[in-house]
Order: structure tokens, then sequence, then C-alpha cells
DNA sequence: GTCTATAAGATGATAGAC
DNA sequence: GTCTATCATCTTATAGAC
């Protein structure tokens, strides 16, 4: 495996300030400053902004895919599963109040370069695919009750958890994704049958 | 009332940029060339780039809560006023595909004056607060149901509204946000008493 | 790989003429 | 009120030395 130290901390900074600031609030200057290099070193990794934003994406979609692997792995309970997905954005916005990554470019979408905007589309769809089949087993086995399409509700939760997290990071304020989501999550248990 | 058509025209064009590009992606000169001013002349009315922003709140402030009022003169029941407060974010998207002003701000955050990101908490909870009367009057006359608090009800439901406005801006799919905000409104539905 | 030097353009803002 | 002219700074990016 290719290891790279310098790349990996360039796209660590990067990413932190992209989640933070967003994709045209941060320089060069600014991730070379805490990288403790020059611009110049940036462009040697990745020739364009564009280039750098790209190898965020992929890099986060590895790490989503991953992510949610383990917890496929980990757990059964589609409950559960659901209950672990929101943990990771809570940690994102408990990691210095950072947006979630894809969030924060759907914010910046009109000025996204079109491929940086079809790896976007792309990274959401991961969240979708996996949703809608923690939704379909759940509903298959009595696990999870709700009116729509697995589909609709896979898009659904992932639009909330990022809803949540904007408005929350503006207050600063994780109980306000807390409550979000536990609301989020109790509305899909099934009732006892009467 | 003091009308100031060049002034108005800024705040406009200023407005829709910022709700499309994010406030650190549009330029005095952007707004000038689409004004057919000079940048000089956007100075003369907003000294700083805080100054125009925290203008485009206080405006946004106003036509909200008139927007509110409007709801709550021309329709009584719960249902029928959350059902309108959903078409004022679906009319924004539905305009360029452009993000909520707050959700946008809200994104930006990091990047906010002090002052433009304490009224920016302010006019989130202008939303809130008459959502949760709105929350509290339905339950009251039980044409609304939902599990916790008016004022969590009122957080989530905001919350969601802007997910969903993000993400549908990213697939420029309305359908996205409609499907969402139908669900969201459906699980308020009082069931039928056994 | 990392640096210095530099280009070429954008940006927010001001001074002062008209 | 609107303009021209100008400023200092920032930004992405490249050339070429080490």
């Amino acid at each position: 495996m290719p290891s790279n130290e310098t790349r990996d901390t360039v796209l660590d900074v990067a990413q932190e300030l992209l989640q933070t600031r967003g994709f045209n609030a941060f320089s060069f200057h600014d991730v070379a400053e805490r990288v403790k290099i020059k611009t110049a070193s940036i462009h040697y990794y990745f020739p364009t902004k564009i280039d750098l934003c790209l190898a965020l994406i992929a890099r986060q979609r590895d790490e989503v895919k991953a992510a949610l692997d383990r917890i496929d792995a980990e757990v059964h309970e589609p409950t559960k599963k659901l209950a672990r997905y929101v943990t990771l954005f809570r940690s994102t916005l408990e990691m210095g109040n950072r947006m979630c990554l894809c969030g924060m470019l759907a914010a910046d979408f009109e000025t996204l370069d079109p491929l940086v905007a079809e790896k976007l589309r792309l990274s959401f769809e991961d969240h979708e695919i996996w949703l809608k089949r923690v939704f379909m087993e759940g509903k298959r086995i009595g696990k999870l009750d709700f009116a729509g399409s697995p589909r609709n509700e896979a898009r659904l939760l992932l639009s909330c958890l990022e809803g949540a997290m904007l408005v929350a990071r503006t207050f600063e304020d994780l109980s306000r994704f807390d409550s979000s989501a536990r609301s989020l999550l109790s509305r899909l248990r099934p009732r006892p049958n009467p």
C-alpha cells in the first residue's frame, strides 16, 4: 500500500477546512500553513484545487464504504444499524463542529466543477443504497415501520441528518442534533399490534 | 416608506447570489455586473460585505414574519399551516435551485462575522417559535400527533426541510424535496382511535 | 519532493472627481 | 449617487533551482 505522509496530511487538513469553511473559503495557503509546507508543494500532489477536491471525495467514499461494511459485520438488527449510522454523522459534528463533507459540497453545489458535482451525487447515492437495503430488510422482518418506499425513507433520513447537522452547527449545540436524530429513529419503531 | 430602487436591486441580486453560491463565492463585482453599476456604488449603500449580509438577513426576517402572519390569517387548521409553511421552502428551491438563505449561511457559519452569526440564529429561532406554536395548538386540538415536545418537533421539521433542500439541490430534483416533505407531514397525522 | 520567485487575475475597500 | 482610479491583499497556478 502506497503510503505518502505529506499527501495524507494535506488531505486531512484540506478536509477539515472544507468541512468547516466550505470549498470557496479555504485556500492553498491555509492548507500549506497548517501542514508547514509551501503552496507549491501542494500543487505537486494536486495540480488544481479541483483535483484536491476529487481526491477528498474519493477517499471519503472509501471510508464511508468501509464504515458501512463494518456496521453490517458487527450488528444485524436494522434498528441498531441505523443507530450506528447516525453516530457517523454525530462524530463528525463532534470533531470541531464539522459539517458532513457531502453536505458542505451540496451547499457549494453551484460553484462546483461538473465532475465534482457528479462524484458528489454518487457519494449521496452510496448512502441511499445502503440505507434502502436496511429499510427493506427492516420492513421485511417487522423491525421497522414506515409508510413510503424504502428508497424514499432512505432519502428522507439522509436529508434530515444533513439538515440536523447544518442547524446544530449554527447553534454549536450537539443536543439539537441528538434530539432530532432520536425522533427520526423512534418514529420508525413498529407499534405493538392491537 | 423610503423606496430606493438601486439599493433594493442590489439586495435582490446579492440575495440570489448568496442563496445559490454562498457568502464566500460571490463578489461585489458579481453583483455590480448584474445590477449594471460599479462596485463603488455598492459600497455607497453597504460599506462592507458584512453590512450587505446583515441587510439581507434583516430584510429576510421581515419577509418571513409577513409570510407567517399571512398563513395565520388565511388558514387555521394546523395541518394546513404546516403545508403552507413547506411551500415557502419549496418555492425557494423552484426559484433557480436556490438554497434557503439561512441554510446557506449555516453552511458558511465558520466564516461569518459574529454579528451575522447571531442574527442567523435569531432567524432560525423566528421559524422555531412560530412552528412551536403551531405544534402546540395542533396537539391541543388533536389535529397533530407527535411524541416529543412541540419545541423539538419544531426544530426537527425545520432541520429536515433545510436538509431536504440541500440534497434536492444537488440532484436538481424537486421531487426529492416533495417526497421528503410529504413524509414529514404525513407522519404528524393522528391515527383514528381504536 | 520541496523550495523561491513570480505571474495574472480577483477581491474588498477607499479617495476624490463629477 | 455614481463614477474613475487606485490600493493592498489574496488566490490559483507555473517555472525552474536545489
